[in-house]
DNA sequence: GACTGGCACTCGTTACAGTCGAGTGCCAGG
DNA sequence: CCTGGCACTCGACTGTAACGAGTGCCAGTC
């Protein structure tokens, strides 16, 4: 399978062609507009061996070529560069992200970047819980038998939830076991925390005990199990664009996928450390996403990993493009969050 | 222009019968499925006035006729009764909400139950501040110069604000304006708290003034002005339903529509008290949504109103079931906001 | 051996004509 | 006021033909 240079030219020409124009891209239509120095005839035979080697195919007999999964991942690996941000990008995230006042804030500002740069539907997970450490626990008397626990985490993130006690506990109680809370779980991570959150209850005088028990669940459950992770969305009318081309006609897989979180997570919440990751068409593990690209990348303060982000959008993508602004917005959001 | 009850009959027959086949229903189909008791021939006239009236029209010469805005409006307005809820979605209704632990979770629970029930999209509001009280005020020292400020409301909801202080503020300071702002601002009403803010920061001590003068601005825009409502979203996945022939074709000023968190909040953020409102295509202020109908009414525990919530879909749609459901809905979400 | 020009072929797209039939409007009669 | 009948309209569908972009292949050239 000798794929020589002038096949791969070939090849990053009919994804650059197809890219733009949306159209099968054909012979003659190649060698004018790219400077190929051979003939159509020529690229017709370096068209067979790359169809033949499952990187482009036709619609049908007697239309251009379309580039395949293959030919993007292809592409996206050994022909193309990341395409350096223009100087208007760069202003618009910079100005973009100033004045964000809150972590709330900073991520609804970032996925709306995103979307709008990339023109395409943008996800932004909040910064994981299971990577972030306790910064405060607050506990909040609402009445006699009922406390808001409101959990504060380095990252910036709050979480809270209301506690039903199982017994009347006076207000020099909740004072204690605020105390006894904050002593042993402030700056652990909370990844680290359950067995602590244990400790912390066996460790706490008797009458505190039935109290702290249920606290500690409550603890557990929620801000470890089930809220863990949050995600924000934006763009999704971008996914209209191009004309229901995209995407085989049918938005609803995909509209569907994206009101799951589990999916969006499984999207842009990052295995390995810092790489940006790129899944093209069949590459995704989730069906409904069979006709789309997904890339994401990790963020975070300095060179630690606290969640991820990236967009999603037709396989017929510009990959260059796109892998650029979601790593500059990546980069820009960890150093906001560096700041704080 | 005398609408007779029979032409009010077929009036009713057109719309039931295209909101079930979507497709322009003719004068011997209608005769056929409903007992008119007259001739095709009779009901063609009457649907001749009908048009002339603007309550249907033709697509095409030689086709059947369709609901007009108009039409639909005179439907839902006197030819439809609330249909009454099945067992079935009363059951569902029931078993999505028990078991919502936070504020956040009932209104996850009830936008997707709301979505399901109605296949549409669903919007709910979260209780909104202006109509809320105020609960707790509490400050968490993150350092010595930055305070996490975090108001708890009656109706559950939970702001917070990072806030940094022009100097370094000792913790007994903090406990000070937190004694202060508690004292004046618990049990307000939102609406009211401003110059009661403005009073609070007047009074203190003068030591604390400048703390308590950055206290009340951020407060004051964050609370009151900037984040006050909340919105939460599901469904979107059903305005493909219906094979893009609704939407006059394209999704794309809809999606862009239930972006903007202002245009939800008009959506739904009701104006009378608890009315049912029925927005039928025109007669949305909203230009993308002109091809779309909403449902919304509002909620709250009791007789009182936090906050709204609805649907969006085609405005051919089942108008008496939607509102039957909306409506249930809003009731067992207020039941359930009562019970805290 | 690699490239090229030429050529026959495929097949989707467009245009046009013709037929079918659902549905209408109108009218004369009960 | 309702009804049956009838002529008419017009979109949907079908079939045919011309068009053309694009291909694969082959023989010829460097």
């Amino acid at each position: 399978m000798g794929l020589d240079d002038r096949k791969l030219a070939v090849l990053r020409a009919i994804v650059e062609d197809y890219v733009a124009t949306q159209e099968p891209v054909g012979s003659k239509a190649l060698v004018e507009r790219h400077q190929l120095g051979v003939s159509p005839a020529t690229v017709r035979n370096d068209m067979a061996v790359l169809e033949e080697e499952g990187y482009i195919r036709q619609p049908h007999t007697s239309a251009g070529r379309v580039p395949t999964d293959r030919g993007y991942r292809l592409f996206v690996d050994r022909l193309s560069r990341v395409k350096p941000l223009s100087p208007a990008e760069r202003r618009a995230i910079e100005r973009f992200l100033v004045g964000a006042v809150d972590l709330d804030d900073v991520v609804h500002r970032t996925v709306r970047l995103l979307a709008q740069l990339t023109r395409q539907v943008a996800v932004v997970q909040y910064p994981s819980l299971a990577r972030s450490s306790v910064r405060h626990l607050e506990l909040v008397p609402i009445s006699t038998t009922r406390l808001m626990l409101v959990m504060i985490a380095d990252t910036g993130r709050v979480e809270q939830r209301l506690v039903e006690l199982p017994a009347p506990t006076p207000a020099d109680d909740v004072t204690d076991m605020r105390r006894l809370l904050n002593e042993k779980l402030v700056g652990t991570r909370l990844s680290d925390t359950p067995p602590l959150v244990q400790a912390v209850v066996e460790e706490s005088p008797s009458h505190l005990r039935p109290a702290m028990t249920t606290l500690s669940s409550v603890l557990l459950e929620t801000l470890v199990e089930r809220h863990e992770e949050r995600i924000a969305l934006a763009g999704t009318a971008n996914l209209t664009r191009g004309g229901l081309l995209d995407f085989q006609g049918s938005l609803r897989p995909i509209l569907e996928a994206l009101e799951e979180e589990v999916v969006l997570l499984k999207l842009i919440g990052e295995a390995e450390p810092s790489t940006t990751r790129i899944r093209i068409g069949d590459e995704n593990e989730i069906d409904n996403l069979r006709a789309a690209s997904v890339v994401s990348t990790g963020y975070g303060p300095g060179a630690t990993i606290v969640g991820g982000l990236g967009v999603l959008g037709p396989t017929r993508m510009d990959y260059p493009g796109t892998i650029a602004t979601v790593r500059a917005v990546a980069r820009y959001v960890g150093e906001l969050l560096a700041q704080n």
